[in-house]
DNA sequence: GGCACTCGTCGAAGCGCTTCGACAGTTTTT
DNA sequence: AAAAACTGTCGAAGCGCTTCGACGAGTGCC
């Protein structure tokens, strides 16, 4: 293994020079540093990341705790994965995979033994129960998703309140009165997890404002078929339907027209996707940008890293999209 | 913080004491454990990792690059990365993730800096431009797939030759006389992924041996309807179906159906596919097991850091689970 | 011309841990 | 009963890096 030292060594400069030239905590001639990157290149050095990490008490990697519960979107949560490594590794830094079932104790140790800077909590609950733990612990967090108590603590999600309401109010626009949001399975809901609660408020929220009858509902991917029918014999005025839920837009669509319904002349659909999906299907979509997610918590970690007080709250907009699965306006 | 100082004073013994009493690596007599556990527990020491890593040479973290392309199914893959995080946990280890786009620049770095001890590969190809690297390097390592020349090299991954021969030997046993598999995108075969091509071949072999016919076809999930067109035009007498692509399922039963056939009555169908998908839709099926996969890529990797020599090849047999879409036998 | 700075570099200390050799005491072997 | 082999513990060295204070040389200012 090529050290410091022998960098230093080949360079004709003290190993503490060659430090300073990798970290340009102080100024070095440009000389010197030219002499100093040859040798590096010219042996191969890499700096140990344990020495690097004790000497420094910075490990330059980050934990990533990643979900693994059921009714969550797979697709979307390896995304935000991949953009936050991609991300991380701009900044220097590299991830460490933590799974949910680890728990308390999973992000004590690795913050307990210095193993990583700062954490990213995917997924958080309402009362989630690693909050007090992210409060105490020594190193900065950013959670992915609102808890109902976020003070103190720094936390990003989509704006699903604002994309609820931009269902609403599009169908609404199209000349709908009677519509309908159809949201993720019953278990979700009861979960308290915060996202379902937040689309349906801004869809009854603006349906209200816009004078529109508004119906919410959950919906299993499998039973599809069954929401689409309790629906339309409950509701025989629904024309718009906006849905919140990947696995049970295919389902939907189908059970929607296996019942006569042509989409858009009899229904307007709209789905709250991620872009990929909803191209797919050429559905009106309003689009959750996952990359851009992971990628926003990495920097606002990085942020905390270097000392600085971002906000507290992140709310990402989400943007429609009209394809043809609605009116053209 | 607490240090391993801390600890030694607390419970009256010498700092390597401590150390001995948690590598296990010297005897320890009873009493002194006891006291030294206490000790660890009453200031909650827990050991700095880059100390750890810089003093034993060992990071006691492994890397996991996951792949990022199209063509393979996510939700596989995530299954796979949980169970390799999952399983390297009760190794005392933790997982590093990669993405491949960091290429080989990417391995050169975790295993040059020290930061892992050894490394997984994820969707390894036929002429991998990374299996000189992984050769070169002086960390173990585990590839998920199977290299053209996989010699010097520790490998692992579903006996899809055996997954393609048990389709065509079930669906000749049920008396079909003709039959096809529908394998993955055309873009995979390019790419000479090996999986495809031996499960090919294990289909084509199996039915050459029982004197029924065969053919197999490339299939786009989006375009499935002509795939299920083209070959029954092509092959009137098709009664056998098996599918190798998971996303191409749903679209594909879809399609058959459209055509007026009845699944098992008129068509058997058979699929290579994660046991959640062919339950939901109930499908006889081979099941791809994903997390044993993980699970035993790890196992073979601490195998290979604890000095021992693993097979240079394994093969994990996937079973035969008969569901509703092929005829009771 | 002298004083105060800044610039570029060095040496040494120290980050917290593991591990090697030593050694006293005990047990086993011959 | 002496020699050999264990057992349990300690002290010290060292892993490879960062960082602090020091310092000589150059620069600007009055």
């Amino acid at each position: 293994m090529v050290k410091i030292s022998d960098v230093a060594r080949h360079a004709g400069v003290s190993p503490s020079t060659v430090s300073y030239v990798l970290s340009g905590k102080r100024s070095i001639s440009d000389q010197t540093r030219r002499r100093v990157m040859d040798s590096i290149r010219a042996l191969g050095y890499r700096p140990h990341a344990g020495a690097r990490a004790l000497a420094s008490n910075r490990s330059n990697v980050i934990a990533l705790v990643v979900p693994l519960r059921s009714g969550i979107h797979v697709p979307i949560v390896m995304q935000m994965v991949i953009a936050a490594v991609t991300s991380a590794r701009t900044y220097d830094h590299d991830v460490l995979l933590l799974t949910q079932d680890e728990g308390i104790g999973g992000l004590e140790r690795v913050a307990g033994s210095s193993l990583v800077d700062a954490i990213i909590v995917m997924d958080v609950e309402m009362h989630d129960v690693r909050l007090p733990v992210l409060r105490s612990l020594d190193r900065p967090s950013v959670l992915i998703g609102f808890p109902a108590e976020p003070s103190g603590l720094t936390c990003i999600d989509w704006d699903f309140e604002a994309a609820g309401a931009a269902c609403a109010e599009y169908l609404a626009d199209l000349g709908h009165r009677e519509i309908a949001l159809i949201g993720a399975p019953p278990a979700v809901y009861e979960r308290g997890t915060g996202f379902a609660e937040r689309t349906k408020a801004g869809f009854q929220r603006a349906a209200a404002e816009r004078g529109v009858i508004a119906v919410v509902r959950p919906c299993d991917p499998d039973h599809a078929r069954e929401a689409a029918d309790d629906l339309l014999r409950d509701h025989p005025g629904l024309t718009g339907i906006a849905v919140h839920n990947e696995p049970a837009v295919e389902p939907l669509l189908s059970a929607f027209r296996a019942t006569g319904r042509r989409i858009p002349d009899d229904l307007s659909f709209i789905a709250i996707a991620p872009d990929d999906l909803a191209e797919r299907l050429d559905l009106t979509s309003i689009s959750i940008p996952a990359e851009e997610l992971g990628r926003q918590a990495v920097a606002l970690l990085m942020e905390k890293l270097d000392g600085h007080q971002p906000p507290g709250a992140t709310l990402l907009p989400s943007r429609l999209v009209v394809r043809s699965s609605t009116p053209a306006a």
